[in-house]
DNA sequence: AAAGATTGGTTAACAGTGTTAACTAGACGA
DNA sequence: TCGTCTAGTTAACACTGTTAACCAATCTTT
């Protein structure tokens, strides 16, 4: 083989993440996955119960993955702010550098994520509560102010993920620069949150 | 037949928006649907060409609804700052009134989503116009201070549709109040683009 | 070295999927 | 009364996820 060979379960991964990505989730099969490893289909169950739990195992894979690059990235030696600053646009850097990845995690809806098991998510609190500890030093110190640390946190994020959803699934109006769109809506929330100072 | 006796086409569109938001979009099968309608498989080729077709039927159907559920409430006699307000949260409204109709329009991703014509997203633009005007009027009457309305209308709603998604999708810790994390949200939203009048 | 168990795959089959083609029974108009 | 349209039907095709049964190496143990 030309390719060099990585053991089947990551070659497995690497594939289904790709078709996912490139031709939606109802093209993802496992003869299709399996063809394109050169293998049989059922081979995949050697490494994956079913095709809910290799799903699932690309969604941690890729929370560990943003995990990882958020937490890498913020320097706990600087400024309260541009921790909170740090956090926010690794977020939003991990998105769009692994758009593929990225989608993964929501990309499976309610449907198999009812049976996604729970407690696999205490990977992706971790990144919340480093959020959580920012906006509460940031409190302490004045920068801002909000009596709810944990519902702030979880209201950034879900407004960053609004915003980079909606640039990821092209349903932005072509009139619209995306960088602009982007940099104008996290500056939005970032000062949203901080304290007023003055009107600019 | 006891239930009283909508034309096929109607019951089929009832019926799929159901089995879609109740038990996710791979559970929904043609036959699926044709069995709850009493009816054989192939009779909902009759009125839709495919089961793409269904499906963005059923998001037309739904931007239509919400279009008008916004357009309905603002007051166009009243002030800047209420349409403001009465546009952000009739959206929000009408996502946790009708979540099935709400969620259907994100719920088909990219897999077919690439394949909806674009033109069927006019009806979807009509609201934002309303949003930028009103955005407009803001900016005139120095209340808001956007150099941008058409981003910034844009921002709003993916910021919004972040919310409102995270709550629909449960994917909230449990440890937060999902009314308090709107109404914070929702806040936090609109005074983001209002003119910083004071630190409360 | 021989025997047994484990690893990493295979093929065949089942039930369920979207979709097409060909058909039929009834209503309506000429 | 004949023909056409309407609203449905059944049968079939190629595909789907998944299971059961099997096989050929390799590794472990005696």
């Amino acid at each position: 083989m030309s390719e060099k060979e990585l053991p089947l379960r990551e070659k497995i991964l690497d594939i289904s993440r790709h078709l996912l990505y490139n031709d939606g989730h109802t093209a993802l099969s496992m003869r299709g996955i399996a063809k394109e490893a050169g293998v049989s289909a059922t081979s995949i169950y050697l490494y994956f119960d079913n095709k809910d739990h290799l799903l699932h195992t690309l969604i941690e894979e890729s929370v560990e993955a943003l995990s990882v690059s958020i937490e890498q990235k913020v320097d706990a030696n600087s400024g309260v702010i541009a921790q909170f600053e740090s956090v926010i646009r690794s977020y939003a850097d991990f998105a769009f550098a692994h758009p593929e990845k990225y989608q993964i995690i929501y990309m499976v809806k309610s449907e198999s994520m009812a049976r996604y098991p729970k407690e696999k998510f205490r990977r992706a609190r971790r990144s919340y509560e480093l959020l959580v500890k920012i906006i509460e030093s940031g409190v302490r110190e004045g920068l801002m102010e909000e009596e709810d640390p944990l519902t702030a946190a979880y209201s950034i994020w879900a407004q960053l993920h609004g915003v980079i959803s909606v640039v990821l699934n092209q349903r932005l109006d072509n009139r619209i620069n995306k960088e602009h769109f982007i940099e104008k809506s996290i500056q939005h929330i970032i000062e949203g949150f901080l304290v007023r100072t003055q009107v600019s």
